[in-house]
RNA sequence: GGGGGGUUUCCCGAGCGGUCAAAGGGGUCAGACUGUAAAUCUGAUGGCAACGCCUUCGCAGGUUCGAAUCCUGCACCCCCCA
């Protein structure tokens, strides 16, 4: 067993917790058994989600027990915290494909088998959906007192807000976290509970409960919430969130959101994400600082964690794709590989016929191709030097395409400032 | 119910009856620099068969040779007094 509290501590991954000083000794003492709950709002993990299964890989590796809990039941409820507004209910067909999806991705990140050491991925639904509504009040609701619930920052916050009021429906929602820590001890001697820094109402919610309910001591910790150095969120893009369901966010998308980022935030994210140790990754760090230039410290780790979520596979069809993207002038590709290559491009399909005789003017290609809202704007960018035919560019607005400029037997790819592509096909 | 103010282009915001496709800022898009970063600088920013034409200043009418600008009605928003 490794000492895990070390290692999330000069990962900086610990925001907070109920016991500093208490809990490297105790986590030494034997395995634990951890748990992170997720609620099955989408039916992919995103990048938000990667936090706390990375903690709970962590917990793993180090010989201690995680549990994977997803929110069937509390995903029904909503979860106040850090929201500003009431959610929308999910229906229960749509909860259940989520559940389903989310799963999928927890299993391959977590090591789950059946050996005694495996992670469980659990559903509350299991048993709060068979709970009475009586019942309830009586053995768990018995024990809120409504003023302590009312510090709640998750409730506070959304108290003072004078355009979005709380739900009593979601007021409730720490009761159900609350009830799933005490279950999860009950039924599998879980007494960790981890999440993100907004969560810790909610954890001590758990644990007070806990206490009153079983006189049993658990623990709580927090991470810090993932946000970039300019504070906002981090992944996210003008598009949405960053998704690990390739078909959501291709590979390729997903490598260049981690080649992309700032400076400032790399460091962070390879502390958090990677299992780099320390030297080496101070190493990284240090290299990157001294040629910048190179981006050393993102490319190790889009290369890291596109292999993590996406394997190797996905690693390389991501390289593949970004080598053809930032590469020289487009020769001679297959069809094949183009389509491969440009998955992730918008494309269209226009009549061959198009390019015959006097040829396509590329002010209307770029139009047809979505890289242009009209033709003023498609004048403009290809006289500003902005556009590109198989990454070579166009330098008279009046330019035409001709079959010549295929890239390869039917498509040639269509580019706008440094990276937004768009493959038109000729059937 | 009474009184006052407002509604302008992607957003904020200026706008004398003609010279207004409409200042300025933000955003966005290109370019330069660089590192597929940040910052900075430059240019562009309603549409089109383009020295011209068409559409746009809350909505519908009207006055006028001419309306974002004046008048009438309507809608929505804000403020003050009840």
């Amino acid at each position: 067993m490794s000492d895990v509290y070390a290692e999330l501590t000069w990962r900086e991954l610990i925001h907070q917790s109920t016991d500093d000083a208490g809990l490297p000794g105790w986590l030494a003492e034997r395995p634990r058994t951890v748990y992170a709950g997720f609620d099955p709002t989408a039916d992919s993990l995103h990048v938000g989600h990667l936090m706390a299964v990375n903690i709970l890989r962590r917990f793993q590796r180090a010989g201690h027990r995680a549990i994977a809990l997803l929110g069937g039941a509390t995903g029904m409820i909503g979860d106040p915290s850090g929201r500003s507004q009431e959610r929308n209910l999910l229906g229960e067909d749509e909860l259940r494909a989520n559940i389903a999806g989310m799963e999928r991705q927890i299993r391959r990140l977590l090591e789950v088998d059946d050996s005694p050491r495996s992670a469980l991925v659990l559903d509350n639904f299991d048993w709060m959906g068979r709970f009475g509504y009586l019942e309830f009040l009586r053995d768990v609701g018995k024990h809120f007192p409504v003023n302590v619930m009312l510090t709640k920052d998750s409730v506070k916050s959304r108290l003072e807000r004078t355009d979005s009021g709380l739900s009593y429906t979601e007021f409730s929602y720490m009761l159900l976290q609350a009830y799933d820590f005490v279950y999860l001890n009950e039924r599998h001697g879980c007494e960790l509970q981890v999440g993100g820094s907004d969560q810790w109402g909610n954890i001590t919610a758990g644990i007070d409960l806990a206490r009153r309910l079983r006189g049993a001591q658990l623990y709580g910790m927090t991470c810090p919430l993932l946000t970039k150095s300019d504070g906002a969120k981090m992944g996210k893009t003008e598009s949405g969130a960053v998704w690990l369901a390739p078909e959501r966010t291709s590979p390729y998308q997903f490598y260049q959101y981690w080649i992309n980022l700032d400076d400032a935030d790399v460091g962070r994210c390879l502390r958090f994400f990677t299992d780099l140790d320390q030297a080496e990754l101070e190493g990284v760090v240090a290299q990157h600082e001294q040629d910048p230039g190179q981006r050393g410290a993102q490319r190790r780790l889009a290369v890291e964690l596109t292999r993590l979520v996406h394997g190797a596979e996905g690693l390389a069809a991501a390289q593949r794709a970004t080598d053809v993207f930032f590469g020289a002038e487009l020769g001679d590709l297959t069809d094949a590989q183009l389509t491969e290559i440009f998955a992730d491009v918008p494309s269209s399909r226009l009549g061959r016929d198009r390019l015959a005789g006097e040829g396509l003017a590329v002010v209307d290609a770029l139009c047809e191709a979505g890289l242009a809202k009209s033709k003023g704007e498609a004048r403009r960018t290809i006289t500003q030097g902005g556009a590109y035919v198989n990454n070579r560019r166009v330098e008279s607005p009046d330019a035409r395409l001709t079959p010549d400029d295929l890239a390869g037997r039917a498509a040639l790819v269509l580019r706008t400032g440094k990276k937004r592509y768009a493959v038109l096909c000729f059937a």
